[in-house]
DNA sequence: TGACTGAACTTACTCTCAGTAAGTTACTCC
DNA sequence: GGAGTAACTTACTGAGAGTAAGTTCAGTCA
């Protein structure tokens, strides 16, 4: 009986970095959802992983580096849902609409997702705002590029006034989704999508020439 | 020589209650300002008022408690010159522009304001945050009286449109004085309200029926 | 098999900063 | 001048971000 009580696989307690870092991960993501940036911190982040504090700034440099880590990740999955919509749709009219038709269905697809991203994206102060911004970025481009498509292709177009309607445009949708999870989910995406297309397609339409 | 070297005023060192208040409100808002939420402490503050820390919380409760004070005082004074500018104009879509480019000039005169209010005005998890939705509400409501302004009195118009459309709107000059102030002031406000104008003028006409 | 090495991980701190308890000082009104 | 009160301070507590200095495990080469 000196060596048979042990379990089969003896409860592996060391795991490799990157299984670690995906851990260390989730949960920062799961409970930055719950309780927000403030409400966290390093030691509800490690022992929820079961893991000590300094290993979680070992693999993440800070708190803001993790939560940039989470950060990014959200956007890229955000960005792909939406740039695949887009991507599908038959013309420019219904890409439009299928972008935010994508936007609001992830959202409500992934609740947590929302308030880590959006409603506390902008608060730190220091270099994850910045990282944040960068992020933040490719969703203003993508949008930019949508506005060119739906120009014709001889078109003198005015990039300056392209970047003003893809900002107004990425500020609308992020106040939309704001105010619809605090409004308890109410305006169906459909519904938000219709109406930002109704508001949006006649203008767009207004600033080719 | 025993009472003839005091200073004329004696340097009042106490002030009442409402000066400390207004002196501190100062002080807070323009090193929230320079220094974000999280890079500026009580005492920092306390210390250029030149007072004690417990002071300060006596008159404003917490951290929060005096952020959202400074955020209270500088929203009201930004929705009053857009309101202003609104009911100054003579027509709806006069009003439109003129309340655009109010609120671009606003920010354009008071560049610390901007930092404070909405690149980190969300950022509170707790009771500031819900204080704070509140009075950018005000906001909101403002522009869904401005689109029902701008519909037939006979209308059977939608609620949830209207509140739709003002959300957006609200974000869109939201993300868009961001976009500025980080982009060197570039676009005027001029050209930043006629953009928005051409965009949205349009929508909301076809929003009527 | 057993010493060797490096990566995974921990204990036990420091330091900054929000918030507080309990007291002290200056002004005001009689 | 003394009583009462509002303005203000000193000196602390506690939480949590971040770190220095180690310890333990897993694979590797002899």
């Amino acid at each position: 009986m000196t060596s048979t009580t042990d379990s089969p696989v003896p409860v592996k307690r060391r795991r490799d970095r990157a299984a670690r870092e995906r851990e260390i991960l989730d949960a920062a993501e799961r409970i930055f959802g719950e309780r927000g940036y403030q409400g966290t911190s390093m030691d509800d982040i490690a022992a929820a992983v079961g893991v000590s504090k300094p290993l979680v700034y070992q693999y993440y440099g800070s708190k803001d580096g993790l939560f940039l880590a989470c950060l990014s990740r959200l956007r890229a999955q955000l960005l792909d849902a939406v740039s695949d919509a887009v991507l599908a749709a038959a013309d420019p009219e219904q890409a439009m609409y299928a972008g935010f038709v994508a936007w609001f269905r992830f959202l409500d697809e992934h609740p947590r997702a929302w308030s880590v991203m959006v409603d506390e994206g902008m608060l730190a102060a220091g270099p994850a705002a910045q990282a944040a911004d960068e992020v933040r970025a490719e969703f203003v481009a993508l949008i930019a590029t949508m506005v060119r498509l739906n120009l014709p292709a001889d078109h003198q177009h005015d990039e300056e006034e392209i970047q003003i309607v893809a900002q107004s445009v990425s500020g609308a949708t992020e106040r939309l989704a704001i105010w619809r999870t605090r409004n308890g989910g109410s305006p169906t995406p459909g519904k938000l999508a219709t109406t930002l297309q109704q508001l949006l397609w006649r203008g767009l339409d207004s600033l080719r020439g």
